[in-house]
DNA sequence: TTGTAAGCGTTATCAG
DNA sequence: CTGATAACGCTTACAA
């Protein structure tokens, strides 16, 4: 079936040249001077015979396999993740390197199969993603590799890590809100204490204390972050006293669930309650109806960052360790239609907060 | 930074013996007996030293690189997609066997490109997947390798394929609305003229034929697949005259936009209206409210499936080609809240289709 | 029962 | 300017 690959020492028959002289060509070894004639006749025998090295031979001669393993817990299996996918491997295709996927199902042993299996492939680098951001302990394997983490942090130093800005996160969700004029406001947050809950919280107390807020006016409360932890939430927030007018939801799905308690209300939205999502997560956000304004994860962004990390270090020569760069990228706002002024906005303070 | 790992003859001086004899005992080379002490004693060598053989030497020297190559337009890019990346990865790592995974976006220059580099490490075969089920013509590339496709069929012969079982589906929604006692049916096609379009309709109109439903109680239409178009559609379907009470939809996320209308027409789901999805889209059949009946769409098993036949043709010897088989899976349909017996069914009726 | 050596397809060193 | 040849780490005839 596989008939045998060409060869460079075809390659060299054809050309009636050495083998050596054929990968100088090739591979342009500079110092190494070729008379300009041969050195057409082998590009013309390589192209005729459809020549392409054999990457492997390569590797096992160079230590450099220009392959990278990229491996996460939960890396295949959610929307997201397709993102840090692609996003690792355009940048790893533009070097033409090629990525291994492994993905863990946060089973231990699994994890640590599939990195032995990559590291006897003589990967150059591994890209170790986590679902949602979290800080995590690296698999010591990992230790012999460059590596980089996406999604999450560690404290084992000199290893990069890019995560996303929960807390300008927060930030931008309450601009959009006081920006619309709201004044009374709720942010349903997620149970779980995770990176993610903190730095959102932060980030809108933060600029809602600035906008001079008061604190009896802004709720926090947790909630399961699927659409029946949304709905749950959201009557409650709705149904009390002094209700929100504007609500900032942990995730895209929890505002799903706060879309049908408005319903369920009869509250319309936006005119009588404006929301903001999180994630961006496409075919809900999109979906919903009103579009749900929300902050988009930048999971592409962040596989990209990554991959391009680990190239700098794997190409950085042994010594050479600069101290390993981190970074929180910020999402855009995507502007829908799940936002506008409250109901009953006074135009002064609208105003005031527009400016 | 990456120290270099232990070889084979490290493990060879360890142990006191010849480097032929660590590959004997290590791979358990049938017919070469080794004297039981010195085979434990290069266990344990191996053990000692944590030798694990470097795949790429052995794949350059046995022409079997024990990896395979995932390639799909948009395999990392959509919900599903991911799965069908799972379900190979699983059988793949049971043969200690990794994959790579090559997102095309359908450019076909950066499809040639990852199918290069993938053969130029030696992948020994290549699962070929596209999103949506449809008919492909095969990369010339892929003449040389084994190749399974997913959710795809090509009229090459000789390529084993897996797409899900259209048909089926089709039948096995107007059952699940017919034995619910509807008798005025509706059905949400895909404007596009697929496979899936096709099939889907067939096995549907069949069984309501089969059950004695006439012709003018069961409407067709199409509309683009997504919230905004299921909307459209079932406004229409619904605000007609004889509307049905039951809707069976192309996909999930034209189910959320049938619930849409609904709501705004006042009709109840499952009271008032019934309606089935396709696809058991994770976060939409799941987080509509009330939860979305659909057919699934088995993602997973069609990734296992091929990669299972894959490595049965990458082991078989050379000229043992069996015939290509193929596969249609048919998806189990999820019960969940949305379909009820239609508003003013007649009893009797009712138990009919029950029986 | 164990070891020598050729070879997988390259790159890199060193002579010519 | 070009070409032998040794390595990279492993498997596998073939010898001993």
């Amino acid at each position: 079936m596989t008939q045998r690959r060409v060869t460079i020492k075809q390659v060299a028959a054809e050309a009636g040249v050495s083998i050596t002289t054929v990968s100088h060509v090739l591979n342009d070894v500079p110092g190494k001077r070729v008379h300009p004639e041969t050195r057409t006749r082998v590009r013309e025998a390589a192209a005729r015979l459809g020549y392409a090295p054999n990457v492997l031979a390569q590797s096992l001669r160079t230590q450099r396999s220009n392959t990278i393993g990229l491996v996460g817990d939960e890396i295949a299996t959610t929307p997201f993740a397709g993102k840090i996918i692609l996003g690792a491997q355009d940048v790893a295709l533009s070097r033409d390197a090629v990525v291994f996927v492994v993905n863990t199902g946060y089973q231990r042993d699994l994890e640590s199969r599939g990195i032995d299996e990559l590291l006897r492939r003589q990967v150059d680098g591994i890209l170790y993603a986590t679902m949602y951001h979290r800080q995590v302990e690296l698999p010591p394997q990992l230790a012999a590799v460059p590596t980089v983490l996406i999604n999450a942090s560690c404290t084992t130093s000199g290893v990069p890590w890019v995560v996303p800005d929960e807390v300008s996160g927060g930030e931008d969700a309450a601009d959009v809100l006081l920006a619309a004029g709201h004044r009374r406001l709720a942010f349903i947050n997620d149970v779980d204490e995770i990176p993610a809950a903190f730095g959102r919280e932060e980030g809108f107390r933060r600029r809602l204390t600035a906008a001079g807020i008061r604190d009896d006016d802004v709720r926090v409360v947790t909630a399961e972050t699927d659409p029946a932890g949304g709905y749950e939430a959201a009557r409650e927030l709705l149904t009390g006293d002094k209700p929100p007018t504007g609500i900032f939801c942990f995730s895209d799905r929890v505002a799903m669930g706060v879309y049908r308690a408005a319903a369920e209300l009869g509250l319309r939205i936006p005119d009588d309650l404006s929301v903001v999502g999180f994630d961006n997560q496409e075919f809900i956000a999109e979906g919903l109806h009103p579009g749900l304004t929300t902050i988009e994860l930048r999971h592409y962004d962040m596989g990209a960052w990554a991959a391009e990390q680990l190239f700098e270090r794997i190409e950085a020569p042994a010594g050479t360790r600069a101290a390993a760069p981190t970074a929180r990228l910020r999402g855009p706002v995507i502007h829908r239609a799940s936002v506008a002024p409250p109901p009953a906005a006074h135009e002064p303070q609208r105003r005031r907060n527009l400016a």
